[in-house]
RNA sequence: GCCGGCUUAGCUCAGCUGGUAGAGCAACCGCCUUGUAAGCGGUAGGUCGUCGGUUCGAGUCCGACAGCCGGCACCA
């Protein structure tokens, strides 16, 4: 006999190998009807599973929100069936539940098209109203590498090679049709419901390698009801509204053109944005940092030395002269990074331990040719501009030197509204420079901080490991902040690298008076001002703060007779600091309303005779019908007074919450900045 | 880079199976002086992404290239 505890403590006694359907039948046939999987120990198995040891059970309904896996990974295999059924001769290879739902990878000769999927939807009806019951055999290595190569099933013979000798492999059956499966399953087709739509086609390699052979992937989505995917269906029609791309276009922000793919021409409206971006973070960098200016063509000898040309070099511009007759036709390369001039400014001139740290800054144009398919309206181009620092220290700093960078980094992001931040240690990947023993220590001393930067958050962000995705020259950090629509994104990134001073040749005077080589700390905060403006643009969905907003202020007029009084006030608030316009155009309110509402313009000023003879403002704030009626003087001042960015707002500190903590050491015994 | 799709006026889009291009908004001109998300009328605007092919004739069919979109791969 076993023991079996349920969810609400009590326990009941079974016979050994008791299936978990029959449980479910031993205390009531509504709850054997309800049930789609059970959870023994909390894991989520097949009702069908036998139980033959003392465990907690949970049966799983289809409204629990662990059976959205199973609806989905059961839609996934209705979808293959489907496919098989209707196109003869292709074949199936994987198909996982992804977030929001799943895909199926299939070869086939001729890829399939969006037009396909009214025909494969309906046979999947069809398949889910015959309710055929999901059934499991477990299979021997041997018999399933024989039924699928006799199907002609190429890749699910791979598949069966690479599960491991341990592990059983098990087929899943749905009436004929069969697919090898990890499982768990619900009872049977019908239980997949009818809230699923196929969403699109796409290419995706065999196993995600680029070396192999190319399958057509159907990607779906798949709910437990039909208010969940229509509920789902309207978010995705949300977030396209603040597509950076179309907000870019409507906020007269920024173009892109044939000419140059990949490269911004940024609009009046949009540099002010990118304006604003880096006046922020060169007001955060103040003391602390020097920002320097280093070229952006050096001769390829520069990236040979850096490694660069050697790994990169299929994704970098080189320049040349482009006279026939010229007497240099040297090659140069466009800088993809800003390390190795930031390395040779710290090379020249002797530096003494008493420089360290130095922290060079650079707001660098740096230049990268992405594969074609990569670019992404700002999110990926070929031309970007890095809020990017190397910070110069010994062994013993550079501990402090990460912490005090995780600190400028979470502080900037609360800035900007992001609170839920992932930090992630990026460890050495396999194609990489430099002795085991320095990736050792420097992996090391990184795991150390991680933790620190754990604990000191208290809560506020957590951290993971990304094994082998660390840059050639070493690991690094990796934060991603989480924005307004919970979309995940990695911008700022801090990155130890032993590698690059040794190949220059960097070194330091010690107290000692013997040459020692500096630890150099690559960082960026924003990473990209393109993309982190692109995020922002999205983040924000164009309704930008005040204080980062192009245009504050509109003030627009009724009736001509308050043109002059509009154009008072609209000089009033630009004496006052404030980007403003007047729209005095012959255009009833109604129409300069939507249309400056339109343009995510964040306050419009009404005025009318009215406003003009008592001089006041009507506020009409972005975002709301109301409005308010307010004397000129207090509106401007009570604007002004908002749009101080917030760092100035606090007079240029660290936000309390990110100031250092006891223990600590943030900054050396010296300010270098004075020397 | 790979797979698929798309490319018509400044923007959003229509244009059936080939017969030589159309709407709304925007722009410009006029009327309207307007009270919080589109007042009315008129005018102008396109070598239909580029190049080549088929055809008596191509926006429409075929091919190449480019750019973009959705994925995949890549992302120092």
């Amino acid at each position: 006999m076993i023991t079996l505890t349920f969810p609400d403590g009590a326990q009941r006694e079974y016979p050994d190998a008791v299936s978990g359907r029959a449980v479910a039948e031993s205390i009531a046939k509504s709850l054997a009807k309800k049930a789609v999987a059970m959870a023994i120990d909390g894991e989520v198995r097949d009702l069908s599973d036998e139980i033959r040891a003392d465990a907690r059970i949970e049966f799983v309904t289809r409204e629990d929100p662990r059976a959205l896996e199973l609806i989905r990974h059961d839609c996934a295999h209705v979808l293959a069936e489907a496919v098989q059924t209707l196109y003869p001769g292709t074949q199936v290879t994987i198909g996982p539940v992804i977030d929001n739902g799943f895909y199926y990878d299939f070869a086939r000769d001729e890829p399939f098209t969006p037009e396909d999927f009214a025909a494969i939807e309906a046979k999947m009806r069809e398949i889910i109203k015959a309710d055929r019951p999901f059934t499991k055999e477990v299979w021997s290595r041997d018999r399933a590498k024989e039924v699928f190569a006799g199907k002609g099933e190429a890749f699910k013979v791979e598949l069966v090679e690479a599960i491991p000798a341990d592990q059983d492999l098990k087929i899943y059956y749905q009436g004929d049709w069969f697919d090898l499966c990890r499982g768990p399953h619900m009872p049977s087709t019908g239980r997949v419901g009818d809230a699923f739509k196929l969403m699109k086609v796409a290419g995706a390699y065999w196993r995600g390698d680029a070396n192999n052979p190319m399958l057509t992937r159907i990607y779906g989505t798949a709910w437990a009801s039909k208010e969940d995917l229509e509920h789902y269906l309207h978010q995705l029609e949300e977030a396209e509204k603040r597509d950076h791309r179309r907000l870019g276009r409507e906020m007269d922000l920024f173009h892109f053109q044939e000419e140059g793919p990949g490269v911004v021409f940024w609009h009046a409206k949009g540099w002010s944005l990118f304006q604003s971006l880096v006046a922020y973070m060169r007001r955060r960098l103040e003391g602390d940092y020097d920002e320097v200016n280093a070229p952006q063509i050096l001769d390829k000898s520069l990236w040979e030395t850096s490694g660069h040309w050697g790994w990169y070099r299929e994704n970098m511009f080189a320049a040349q002269s482009a006279g026939d007759e010229a007497e240099d036709k040297r090659w140069f390369a466009l800088k993809p990074m800003n390390c190795p001039g930031h390395v040779q400014i710290f090379k020249h001139g002797l530096k003494s331990y008493r420089d360290l740290p130095l922290r060079l800054a650079e707001f660098g144009v740096v230049h990268r040719y992405e594969p074609s398919g990569a670019m992404h309206g700002l999110m990926r181009v070929r031309g970007f501009t890095q809020d990017d620092a190397h910070v110069f220290c010994t062994e013993e700093q550079l501990a402090d030197e990460c912490l005090k960078i995780n600190d400028l980094i979470l502080s900037t992001y609360a800035d900007f509204g992001f609170e839920e931040i992932v930090v992630k240690l990026s460890t050495r990947p396999e194609k990489r420079v430099g002795s085991d023993a320095s990736w050792d220590h420097a992996e090391a001393v990184m795991a150390r901080v991680l933790e620190d930067i754990e604990r000191r958050a208290g809560g506020r962000v957590k951290t993971a490991i990304n094994p082998g995705e660390g840059a050639f020259y070493g690991p690094k950090f990796e934060y991603v902040l989480r924005d307004a629509i919970g979309r995940d994104w990695q911008c700022g990134t801090t990155q130890v690298d032993f590698n690059l001073p040794e190949r220059f040749g960097a070194f330091y005077v010690d107290a000692d008076g013997t040459k020692k080589m500096p630890v150099m700390v690559h960082r960026a905060i924003c990473g990209s001002m393109e993309r982190f403006l692109g995020i922002l643009i999205e983040h924000y969905a164009g309704h930008f703060p005040l204080w980062l907003a192009p245009q504050q202020v509109v003030v627009c007029t009724i009736t001509s007779e308050a043109d002059d009084y509009a154009r008072e006030v609209a000089a009033a608030a630009k004496r006052a600091g404030l980007r403003v316009v007047a729209d005095t155009r012959n255009e009833k309110i109604t129409y300069k309303v939507r249309e400056h509402s339109h343009a995510k313009i964040p306050v419009i000023l009404v005025v009318g005779k009215r406003e003009a003879a008592e001089r006041t403002v009507n506020v009409r704030r972005l975002g709301s019908q109301a409005q308010t009626s307010q004397g000129l003087e207090e509106a401007l001042a009570a604007l002004v007074a908002e749009s101080v960015a917030p760092d100035v707002a606090r007079g240029h500190a660290m936000p309390a919450e990110w100031q250092p903590s006891e223990g600590v050491q943030l900054d050396g015994q010296h300010d270098h900045a004075m020397r």
